[in-house]
DNA sequence: CGTGGAGTTGAATACGATCAACACCGGTGG
DNA sequence: CCACCGGTGTTGATCGTATTCAACTCCACG
């Protein structure tokens, strides 16, 4: 279980003294099932790190439909608005979808992190990774049929079609559960 | 008509020296409406910062159907795989829709940038920025009609709504020309 | 001029949403 | 231990939105 501090080796680039000061804004905790960890309109949207379970961040439209942004499983990181922007408010909920064991990095520590005039490679180098991920699902979205989109998710995340119920899966897809429902049955038959 | 050099205020962080050879890296150019940049599967996939004019990004699909990724107007920067790791083959094509002068940033200058700890703040902050733009267009995706994703186009960026064509347009929202036209028809006769 | 791309319109179609009903567990409490 | 319950997933009927295909107009540009 490697804590955010391991995964982007961030303490390379510190002093021991620089290094310890940004540990002691960084907060474990667990997190139980179903616990709702930040709401659309927050200020001060934290950001978290999961070192063990998974959550998600989606978006609530008018007629109450939930929609799925992201999951973080292990090794990821999963903030309300993309943006780290300080003082924005948060654009997404964010709740667990597993028990989980998560790092916050509260308010002091992005204000610390906001400071400072560089960025370290790994941080930046992991956001571009993000951002290819998401220009791939804006094209999938826009190109693709729900059947296309899941046979991707599929062979993208083959862990989280396990771990994950259903109806989430459809919520990330852009698609309803029984059109998913639908999409299976006919994968089901379709193969043999 | 700024340069990225000024626009990221990047000089601030260099001596005299380091400067220049960031300088010698960038190389200035006039494209002509309709020519292409850069092609899907290219290696060193080029970025481009556009002083003047605009470019686009896009997809196409196995039925050689356009989807427009992102448009790229003054100020902006573009790039064919939003990841700007090397020895990637890029995942768009890229064109420009108008006369355009650029600044093209080669493989020496990112291989440069690369080699670096650190990353300018601003540069950081610049990809932040456009993350929020894709979380943004991708719950657009997922939970609004055709009709509110045009009625966001018009009101996010009502200046391109004038100078791309409609079907580029369409393009863009991830929805065909004549589903465009309809709409607009709709909106023109529903209101008044 | 005349030619081709852009935009519009209409008819037929397809894909996914909606609505409603039901089966299938996995608890929880009697 | 069993009965009940709520949530998850499935299925079918119907509806609506956007696609596809084809025809036509209108310019901009050669």
């Amino acid at each position: 279980m490697r804590s955010f501090i391991d995964e982007f080796a961030i303490g390379a680039f510190l002093l021991p003294a620089e290094l310890e000061m940004l540990q002691s804004g960084i907060i474990s905790k667990h997190v139980a099932k179903g616990q709702v960890l930040l709401k659309k309109g927050e200020l001060y949207g934290k950001t978290y790190f999961v070192k063990q379970g998974c959550l998600r961040s989606y978006s609530v439209d008018e007629k109450g439909k939930e929609h799925i942004f992201m999951f973080a499983p292990e090794g990821w990181i999963i903030s309300a608005n993309e943006s780290l922007l300080p003082n924005t408010p948060a654009e997404l909920y964010i709740d667990a979808i597993e028990a989980s064991e998560i790092e916050v990095f509260d308010r002091e520590f992005m204000a610390r992190f906001e400071e400072s005039p560089t960025v370290p490679r790994p941080v930046f180098a992991k956001l571009v990774k993000r951002m290819a991920v998401l220009q791939r699902r804006i094209i999938m979205l826009m190109s693709a049929t729900a059947l296309e989109r899941y046979q991707d998710f599929l062979a993208t995340y083959p862990e989280m079609a396990q771990r994950v119920p259903q109806k989430m899966i459809a919520s990330y897809l852009g698609i309803t559960p029984e059109a998913l429902s639908k999409i299976r049955r006919g994968l089901a038959k379709g193969h043999h």
